[in-house]
DNA sequence: CACAAACTGTACATCTCTATACGGTTTTGT
DNA sequence: ACAAAACCGTATAGAGATGTACAGTTTGTG
């Protein structure tokens, strides 16, 4: 049972890789750096992380805890697909052009191990497109959509979404977009989907 | 004018960096050990390009020529657009998804000072995107399409081609997938471009 | 209060990178 | 054939990273 002054600690941490990871590139964000900038030592963070993968890995899974914790609010209690991803699309979607979401995929793309990549896609990916699924399916229920529609539906879907906009931003090609233009691509999205899938209102 | 022994000489540097590139990531790829691998010394590689990052801009100039060249030659002689998005997504697709491009893809997200990924958009999407308005502009000018969806269209168009296949394959999430495959996905792309737009054939 | 655990701050050995320098060799041009 | 230019190999200074070690302080607990 993690005590609340660890509870702090952690939360420094987080704050101090984020924001060195943001200045200074995966490279540059060293460990020693990292525990100065949070007032703890080296020691603590070789400690509790094991090395630097350990304290990326970390951050990864912190990140996609949250990420799915927002997308199963936004999921739950919705029984037209259309309607609920019309409220989950801009969820989704402004989580994944996020400053940490974005930094964390350049920290992926950065490490040569193919470690964090794979921290990420395990943590992020696999347990958000099962979210996915179980929306889907529920249009399949209800006739909308036929059952071997549905893995090409979400992948439509999440190209409507998304399309290169994640790239670019991990690229360093784009800010982030505001709130605004964010609703109005979710918007977009479902109307497409709903376009090319005959879903019912 | 660069002499023979010149363009072999560069041949050499490139593929040595990308070979690292590919082994210990942006940040283990110094410029020794390019010089080294490639039968070259740091001195040369310092005269030539100034530093890590114009190595890399060298690089991305270089890739993005022969994108362009290879797109041109794709798009050339069609007249009906669909016809010819169906020659040339493939070769994009494949492109964008290529061990090189995505190679100098990590890089520029590597990168903290956003240098490259500058670079990156400057010499990739943005001498693409003009290639592509040329190519739907022609389905304006045939009724097709409306002038001002032509944005809207490319957008979709790339989203449908692409999804988060890039950034998956740039996080290490994913291997390179395979021609057949990239047809398929092609296909489908341009199919759906058909449905959402109604393009004549 | 007193003892044990956890943490900070600093130091350290070992590597590696950048950017520059220089003697010696190969290539180029005339 | 000969001078100039370009290049290789190696060396170097300065900076910084990793992972470990240790003395001293803070924190938690019976």
């Amino acid at each position: 049972m993690p005590s609340q002054k660890r509870l702090l600690r952690e939360n420094r941490i987080e704050e101090a890789a984020y924001a060195l990871l943001a200045e200074r590139g995966f490279a540059g964000c060293s460990m020693l750096s990292v525990a100065k900038r949070a007032g703890s030592s080296n020691q603590t963070l070789y400690a509790w992380f094991g090395g630097k993968v350990g304290l990326m890995r970390w951050l990864v899974e912190r990140n996609a805890a949250s990420v799915v914790a927002l997308l199963r609010e936004a999921i739950e209690g919705g029984h037209d697909t259309l309607a609920t991803l019309r409220r989950v699309g801009p969820v989704l979607l402004s989580v994944l052009v996020s400053e940490r979401a974005v930094t964390l995929n350049r920290a992926a793309a950065a490490d040569p191990s193919g470690e964090l990549g794979a921290a990420l896609a395990a943590s992020g990916r696999e347990s958000v497109v099962p979210l996915l699924i179980e929306l889907f399916e529920s249009a399949v229920r209800s006739g909308e959509l036929a059952s071997e529609e549905v893995p090409d539906a979400i992948q439509v879907y999440l190209g409507l979404l998304i399309g290169d906009l994640q790239i670019r931003r991990v690229v360093h090609g784009l800010p982030a977009p505001d709130e605004r233009w964010i609703a109005q691509q979710a918007e977009r999205a479902v109307l497409r989907l709903g376009n090319l899938y005959r879903f019912q209102t």
